[in-house]
DNA sequence: GCCAACGTTGGC
DNA sequence: GCCAACGTTGGC
């Protein structure tokens, strides 16, 4: 089992959305960057751990704590022409982009960015590193260990 | 709103 | 295959 860091922007999707979505989860849709589907495609498998991560919002952070609840398909946005996520070069015979469902374990207290940057233990965490844009990244276990310890407190 | 960093596009 | 131009991300 892996570990990964998911951004959503809260506006567009919130850790309450997911709560709302339930056991069922949610799909993943949305996602137009080669790497962050690769990962999807390649590497997720049911179970995996997620960290919830609120980004481009007031207090950006890790919101809370959610699994992998199904593996990649094919993202339905890219077919429908009236989605912003519409790709003309995407045909249902040969999708481009797949998203895999994930849903809550827990909502928890909000983790900011500038705690993550403070922490020794996560200065080589992908998501603290300058210039990183990509909206799924690795997590390793000992993150993973560092990151839920510091949510579940308090 | 600014801007650094990165990804994608397209001409050659 | 190179690389300049452009678009996007995302914190501040």
């Amino acid at each position: 089992m892996r570990y990964w860091l998911m951004k959503s922007e809260p506006d567009e999707f919130s850790i309450d959305d997911l709560v709302r979505a339930g056991r069922k989860g949610a799909p993943w849709t949305g996602v137009r960057n080669y790497q962050a589907r690769n990962f999807m495609r390649d590497e997720m498998r049911v179970g995996d751990g997620v960290l919830f991560y609120h980004s481009s919002c007031p207090e950006p952070g890790i919101a809370g704590l959610a699994e992998v609840s199904r593996a990649a398909y094919p993202d339905q946005t890219q077919f429908d022409r009236k989605s912003e996520y519409f790709d003309a070069k995407a045909t249902r015979d040969d999708p481009r982009w797949v998203h895999v469902d994930v849903r809550i374990v827990a909502k928890t207290r909000l983790l900011p960015l500038a705690e993550l940057r403070a922490r020794r233990e996560l200065a080589s965490m992908r998501i603290l590193q300058r210039g990183n844009r990509l909206s799924i990244t690795p997590v390793t276990a000992a993150e993973w260990e560092f990151v839920t310890g510091e949510l579940l407190k308090r």
